[in-house]
DNA sequence: ACGTTACTTTTCAAAGC
DNA sequence: GCTTTAAAAAGTAACGT
């Protein structure tokens, strides 16, 4: 009788923020270590920290998208880290630049397996996606919160779109309810 | 004012002839795949709907020909898969997906989940197996279905490991190369699919 | 027949083509 | 619309051994 709540982790943060100063993305490539910075196929330098482990784009304008993080914690002290390297290289940087998270992706497990042909038709298949010729996955977007999750047939499910942590709670009480009133858990 | 008569004349010339198009496509692909020609004609209710809605701005006429093709079939209950579809078209095998997600959505197809069983007929005839190795092919779909068992498969390789089973109930063995030949699908997901199948039927094979 | 790697889906921001 | 980045889910595919 685990509640699917307990179950959820957050696989993914993606946030964005700005440091408020132009940057000349060529000469920070050149000086800062592990940079991957190519113009012609991407306007972004990718620049990766270990701990926490995420992934950084910083572009001309000072804006910076950080992504990989497994918490707001880590994605906060992920950009302190980027924030210092800059400063190491005599870039101002504001004090503490907004950052605002974009997107959560987050993994939960229902407890049992789902039969997706009859969840498909019991949601409605105008509600729904379900192609498993292409992928395995039915696609349920819901309007509050507004999330879109992905449900496997093995009861594992994953929620994306969320600007919350709570969004993923609402997303999966919303989805086990719905389940139970059609009868398709269990 | 002469102008703009002669650029509507201009631009309705150009739609008809690329409404043309696409139907003279649609009638090429469903004949190089052998279909009923009532498919056709959903095909291009399908392809004349996404046309006034608007659907195909910013894609390919032959992609939405395409998709529209590949809904009809399954529609008309004989579908042919992605893999199938995209050796007649011009248009690979993603683009056809995603553009067939994206009318299907916005027309409201309200299209179903392909059964496996609408494989096994075609399949079994060009691997010239018996009406009895169908018969047990579908029993085989049918009850593992019911146990959950298709959830995220891929209808093919499920029809696939179900007639490559049949084959062997029956002794009239076709090799695992032979039917993912047909399926167009690959011989690990026979094998994967079989052993969940024999499993939940409780058969040795 | 393994194992590994890689691709499919969803989400989001950034700048530029 | 595309390009890049990350991550999960499970299925399928294409390599090599």
């Amino acid at each position: 009788m685990t509640d699917p709540k307990d179950t959820i982790n957050i696989e993914n943060v993606v946030a964005s923020t700005g440091i408020g100063q132009e940057l000349d993305l060529q000469s920070v490539a050149m000086d800062l270590e592990g940079a991957d910075y190519d113009p012609e196929q991407f306007p972004g330098l990718v620049y990766r920290t270990q701990n926490p482990k995420s992934a950084a784009l910083i572009f001309r304008s000072g804006k910076i998208v950080c992504t990989g993080a497994k918490s707001t914690d880590d994605v906060h002290e992920s950009l302190r880290i980027v924030f210092d390297k800059l400063r190491e290289l005599q870039i101002q940087v504001n004090e503490d630049p907004e950052i605002v998270v974009q997107n959560i992706v987050t993994s939960a497990d229902l407890g049992r397996n789902l039969n997706l042909n009859a969840i498909a038709i019991g949601l409605g298949l105008e509600n729904i996606e379900y192609e498993p010729e292409q992928f395995p996955g039915l696609v349920y977007r819901l309007d509050d919160p507004e999330v879109v999750a992905l449900l496997f047939g093995s009861g594992k499910l994953v929620i994306t779109g969320g600007k919350k942590p709570e969004d993923a709670e609402h997303a999966v009480d919303k989805i086990v309810s719905r389940l139970e009133d059609l009868g398709l858990l269990e | 004012r002469l102008r703009k008569w002669q650029e509507r004349i201009r631009t309705k010339d150009a739609g008809e002839r690329n409404l043309q198009f696409a139907l003279s496509e649609i009638d090429r692909m469903a004949s190089a795949l052998g279909v009923p020609r009532s498919v056709r004609e959903v095909a291009s209710v399908i392809y004349r709907r996404a046309l006034k809605e608007d659907l195909i701005r910013g894609r390919s006429i032959e992609g939405v020909a395409t998709s529209a093709l590949y809904a009809a079939c399954r529609k008309e209950g004989i579908p042919r898969s992605l893999e199938e579809i995209s050796e007649v078209s011009r248009v690979e095998r993603k683009e056809i997906g995603r553009t067939y997600r994206y009318i299907s959505q916005e027309l409201g197809l309200e299209m179903r989940p392909v059964d496996p069983k609408k494989y096994v007929p075609r399949f079994c005839s060009e691997l010239e197996l018996s009406e009895e190795v169908q018969t047990k092919a579908n029993e085989i779909i049918e009850k593992t279905a019911e146990e959950g068992l298709l959830s995220g498969k891929s209808p093919t390789g499920y029809a696939a490991a179900a007639i490559y089973a049949a084959s062997l109930l029956c002794n009239e063995k076709k090799t695992q190369r032979e039917v993912a030949d047909v399926a167009q699908v690959t011989e690990v997901t026979i094998r994967n699919r079989y052993q969940e199948q024999i499993e939940a039927m409780g058969i040795h094979g």
